[in-house]
DNA sequence: CTCAACCATGCAGACGAATGCACCCGCCAG
DNA sequence: CTGGCGGGTGCATTCGTCTGCATGGTTGAG
């Protein structure tokens, strides 16, 4: 009578390549140990033998073994995966964020699973398939309704908003201090002599864009000037281009400074401006935008804008999120950094 | 004497939303049926009365129950992953790539796992990583040796190369015709009298930027015109700068047209002209480039250039990668798109 | 009325790695 | 010589889901 309380699956070496993975059975059988020696060899940390160890790993190399994430996150309850959810990366700002999100994980051995969110699309379909893959953790640098959020607390995952936060929530959230930043730049316009200004916002929908418009306002009033007619923008160079022949067709003329919600719409402004209108920038009306991406660096733009850090915010983002992980239970904590004034030539700052 | 066979794991109600998560164990307790009924509810095309689907959807919901993606993948064998190789997502042309991958997978159920291959990083070390998330196939559109392609095909796993091939082997892949673009670009601007041409070819280890040079040269050549200069960028705006100087300095004047690699080339080619060294685009030099990303279409520039059809290439790409999946054994194939002629505002292209 | 053909359901055994526990071994102190 | 200690190892179980097989009930055709 065979004792076959458990059959240890062993593959015929012949078959292996062709039908099914290498376990770390098979690593076992030809190592001649366990398989837990061989979990314990892959685990840092463990206790193995330096002798064992270096037989498991030549077994190892020899069958292109590979621990499967998927077994092993059943076990540990640990993916190390992150969920990075993005707005739209036609944004220009947004793949520079992605990109050092992403290799900030990759340096802490987590995986990005991405989702984009298309305009509009249904993002509580997209949200529920974030669960089943059991991230660890999700960064969220996307338009989220509070609902959305309330469901990552309720889910009890670790989550960090990149350049957002919730009104009257304490959430874990990277910044960059957008009313500061518009400030400057309202302060350094008005020195320089600008006094009618002009503001092409965000969509009203995106919390950025209106601390900025909300700054620039501010800003303006304080100075005791008159206050700027806005338009509504999307983000996108059309709407840059729509966003001034629509200021000047209320105003009738050019405002003295116009105040982009970001610097794609500034650089549709610049170019309406210039090839449309006839007007000069900075001579006839400055533009600036916010962001610094790297089309505003470009000779025919050089834009006046406030620069993100965003390699400082992407780093801070990861290890937020790593000390979530770590510790799920601390408390909400805002990091928020400043941005970076850029002089360009798209603005009269001089003497004026 | 209790029946201790199997203990099937029955979170206590209360204690299951703070320490465990919910399983189907819990659902089918909950539904008042066996687990594997609940599982057949989540699989479509499963057999399950329409009685039982609604108690167990029911019982679902009220424990917000949603199927783990790790388990159903060790036994599935299918991870519903994919994943992506990008070069460096600061290239412009990349985003765009990205986002329209991604939602096409998305549209098929998959999910993306990023990889961003910094500059010269290990790449051999990110691509173990890809083995042990046991993706269901692979997208690279980043610059990988032939070495490391030939890893997939021993690992049989399903990829498709993005907008590359690899020389003297079938591979899956979806490319665009850069000869044949290279050729009509030229062809173009002979036709409109341009005769001594310059290029500032991709970097060297960029199949995509050898062929767009090739297909010049070879173009060039067929016209009976002298041999272009060519100077070496690595595809980013300075890179452009650099390479209109140093064929000025080359041939001591501007050539009559100059060939860049990507269209970020040849932005920063045109901005160095008109404001560092003072010539007329196109009156003096038309300036062309490739890809027809989004800043190619901006007023300042409004580049003559080839754009990729990279929705429909996307597309393609998943079609492809599915197909792949679902048939492993097929035979390579590759896809061939031509790039669309945009006649934009840096050539002289009217009768000269 | 009978038998086959279903459909719906439950049972139990995978999938592949991690890990608590027990054990074995060698070594050192008493 | 003996008891204790500790590092290295293996056994067996666990994670949460899928799925082949068997079963029970229902229906339809002959």
């Amino acid at each position: 009578m065979v004792t076959k309380k458990r059959k240890t699956p062993v593959a015929s070496p012949n078959l292996m390549a062709i039908n099914r993975n290498v376990t770390s059975y098979d690593v076992a059988a030809r190592a001649g140990v366990s398989q837990s020696a061989v979990s314990r060899c892959f685990k840092p940390g463990a206790s193995v033998s330096s002798a064992t160890r270096a037989r498991v790993m030549k077994a190892a190399k020899e069958l292109d073994y590979v621990p499967n994430a998927m077994a092993r996150g059943l076990i540990t309850r640990r993916s190390n995966l992150v969920a990075v959810l993005i707005s739209n990366l036609t944004n220009l700002y947004y793949p520079e964020v992605l990109s050092e999100l992403c290799q900030q994980f990759e340096k802490k051995g987590m995986r990005v699973l991405l989702f984009t969110l298309p305009h509009e699309a249904d993002v509580d379909k997209m949200i529920a398939q974030v669960w089943e893959y059991q991230v660890d953790g999700v960064v969220a640098a996307a338009r989220l309704t509070p609902p959305q959020v309330a469901e990552f607390e309720r889910r009890r995952i670790p989550f960090v908003l990149f350049n957002r936060t919730l009104p009257d929530r304490p959430v874990n959230a990277v910044v960059c201090d957008q009313i500061e930043g518009a400030r400057v730049l309202v302060s350094r316009l008005a020195a320089a002599g600008h006094k009618r200004f002009a503001i092409i916002s965000g969509p009203t929908d995106s919390v950025v864009g209106q601390e900025r418009t909300k700054g620039a306002r501010e800003r303006v009033a304080e100075l005791g000037l008159r206050a700027p007619v806005i338009v509504e923008g999307n983000y996108d160079y059309e709407s840059g281009a729509r966003g001034l022949r629509e200021i000047i067709r209320q105003i009738g003329r050019a405002p003295d400074a116009i105040i982009c919600g970001n610097d794609v719409m500034a650089i549709g402004c610049v170019d309406i401006a210039r090839h449309e209108l006839g007007l000069q920038v900075p001579a006839d009306l400055s533009v600036v935008g916010f962001d610094g991406v790297e089309p505003s660096t470009w000779l025919s733009y050089n834009l006046t804008t406030l620069r993100q850090p965003v390699h400082i915010m992407a780093q801070a983002t990861a290890d937020m999120l790593m000390a979530l992980i770590a510790k799920p239970e601390s408390s909400p904590e805002k990091r928020v950094f400043s941005a970076q004034f850029v002089e360009g030539g798209t603005s009269r700052l001089g003497p004026a």
